[in-house]
DNA sequence: CGTAAAGTCGACCTTTTTGTCCTTTTATCC
DNA sequence: GGATAAAAGGACAAAAAGGTCGACTTTACG
């Protein structure tokens, strides 16, 4: 099971372009979200890949929502990001046993994951979107760490 | 929150050490569960350090429960690996927010992040090693990949 | 047609995590 | 006291993830 900053860059520039309700270039979000341009860059391709958004080179192009905001997933966007099992398998990282039932650890694992991706795959872009809004959003004032 | 796999060779062999009952070298420990001894030493060193267990260093020396192995549970062993916020952040790897509740996401993780923490507290390791024990563990033999 | 804006792609660098090696310290047994 | 067995600890190598850069392709607009 892998959580990774490239599923939670994913995660927030999808969810800006559902605010958005319209389409927007890699650029605009990643200045947007405080993403490296670049970086971000290569996630989506990997979302257009798998069908999550769909893109549009050349002048006045962009990015855009391949389907409806409640239809996306959480789960379904970090597949896309880290691989089709990425889900599946034991939630520490790097983990070699890939979930492997012969861990002794897995009776009680396995449970919990199961309930994590329940989690996220219940959850969609358009819940994200909307609960994120009471918020009223002022990261970059509290980004001093 | 950070899950890596330090945290989980430490739980593997302090789940070890409690279903043994009595102490045991680094090494065997190591060799047992097929993790790097040298690796597995430094582990122990930051378990020792946080009253997990306890150490004897020479001859006939090892590494032994400071505590009864009910009242170990798997978060006090991660924090002691991870560091004391480790399970206080973000469920991303390294993200950068450290939980910051201006992100956008937080509404959403947060209450899962939570769910995920009182889990660990509430499991300790005479559970894992309870529950493992039907398994009949036969690791090695399943390594294929 | 030319140019500028946009995504695509591949190589490379940096940081973190994982793993190895070697020396030192401590304790036991002979 | 010397040999041996064990943890302690530091330096360093390897692998993975995060991040950067530049060349290329596609497309709209003038």
């Amino acid at each position: 099971m892998r959580l990774t900053v490239s599923s939670k860059y994913a995660i927030l520039a999808l969810e800006e372009l559902a605010r958005r309700g319209g389409p927007a270039s890699v650029h605009e979000l990643a200045t947007s979200l405080d993403i490296p341009t670049a970086y971000l860059a290569k996630l989506v391709s990997l979302l257009a890949r798998a069908g999550i958004l769909t893109t549009q080179r050349g002048r006045g192009g962009g990015v855009a929502l391949a389907q409806p905001a409640d239809a996306i997933s959480l789960k379904a966007v970090i597949e896309a990001i880290e691989g089709p099992s990425a889900l599946q398998d034991c939630p520490f990282e790097l983990s070699p046993c890939a979930g492997d039932p012969g861990c002794p650890l897995y009776p009680v694992w396995d449970p919990l994951r199961a309930r994590i991706v329940e989690f996220l795959a219940q959850t969609c872009l358009a819940e994200v979107a909307q609960r994120a809004i009471p918020q009223r959003r002022e990261r970059n004032e509290r980004n001093v760490e």
